[in-house]
DNA sequence: CCGGATGTTCACCT
DNA sequence: GAGGTGAACATCCG
């Protein structure tokens, strides 16, 4: 599903429309536009735009437009990205991984014959025009161990919760969590003021190395935990059988022996 | 064949 | 204000 690693795939394929006009605006599911947006709107607020920057905030794609608005996509847990044919990532859980035109929900045709495809079997994105960006918290790939701090400090809430937490933290989700989290050797429930200096940044460090991994591996579903979230699954470092609960109202696995 | 599980965001409630 | 809960989404799995 699309956590940061992903968008930030769609992003890197994204950054070839820069410079590219759009002559076509193809919007067919008006659910999927939010915050008033219509087709019409739509249509008229992009056709003859070029695109100047493609950026990312966490798990929020952000498409700049010459004198134009900023188109904000979001990809929630199905949504794929393609242009000019090629996918963003080649694999995406949880979601089909078939092709059916029918789950097309945005196309941004170019002067260039090229086309940007938003598609989303579930329905559970979205597109908007200059999306609110400041109540994003610092981007989860490069943050600063002191954002981190600011993000954590005072909160007697769940730690997965905290980071899971879009407006503290921007663009880890479900199964990202879980892998950071056990990797830090933290328990999910831990309040998450609780933690000392030194294991804030040592999770600030875990985050970014997580973060950074994942991508290279090519997704949020390629983590050392993953195989193991299922009934039965040990912990892949020290043997002993996974718990599973719900923390921050997700499905959320731990090893109850290295994870306090 | 069908009920349950799946994650994200947001509206709503305490 | 902060935090918790549930709805909506549609597909896939057992």
């Amino acid at each position: 599903m699309p956590e940061l690693v992903e968008v930030e795939a769609y992003r890197a394929l994204a950054e070839r429309g820069v410079g590219r006009t759009v002559e076509k605006v193809h919007a067919p599911d008006a659910w999927y536009l939010k915050r008033g947006l219509t087709a019409p709107g739509l249509r008229s607020a992009l056709r003859g735009r070029e695109l100047t920057a493609v950026r990312r905030i966490g798990k929020l794609l952000l498409l700049d437009t010459a004198l134009g608005p900023t188109v904000g996509l979001r990809f929630g847990m199905t949504g794929r990205l393609h242009l000019d044919d090629v996918a963003g990532v080649d694999q995406l859980i949880y979601s089909s991984n078939a092709a059916n035109p029918a789950w097309e929900r945005l196309v941004l045709g170019f002067s260039d014959g090229g086309r940007l495809v938003v598609s989303d079997p579930r329905r559970l994105g979205g597109v908007e025009l200059d999306p609110p960006e400041h109540r994003l918290g610092p981007d989860a790939a490069a943050f600063t161990t002191a954002q981190l701090r600011s993000a954590l400090a005072g909160s007697v809430v769940d730690l997965k919760a905290r980071l899971m937490d879009q407006s503290r933290v921007a663009g880890i989700g479900n199964l990202l969590a879980d892998e950071i989290l056990w990797r830090a050797g933290l328990s999910p429930l831990r309040p998450a003021g609780s933690l000392d200096p030194g294991q804030t940044r040592r999770l600030a460090g875990v985050v970014r190395r997580t973060v950074a991994l994942l991508g290279v591996r090519g997704g949020s579903h390629t983590g050392d935990l993953m195989p193991e979230r299922r009934p039965g699954g040990r912990c892949p470092a020290d043997g002993a059988e996974l718990v599973r609960g719900t923390v921050g109202g997700r499905t959320t696995w731990w090893c109850p022996l290295h994870q306090a």
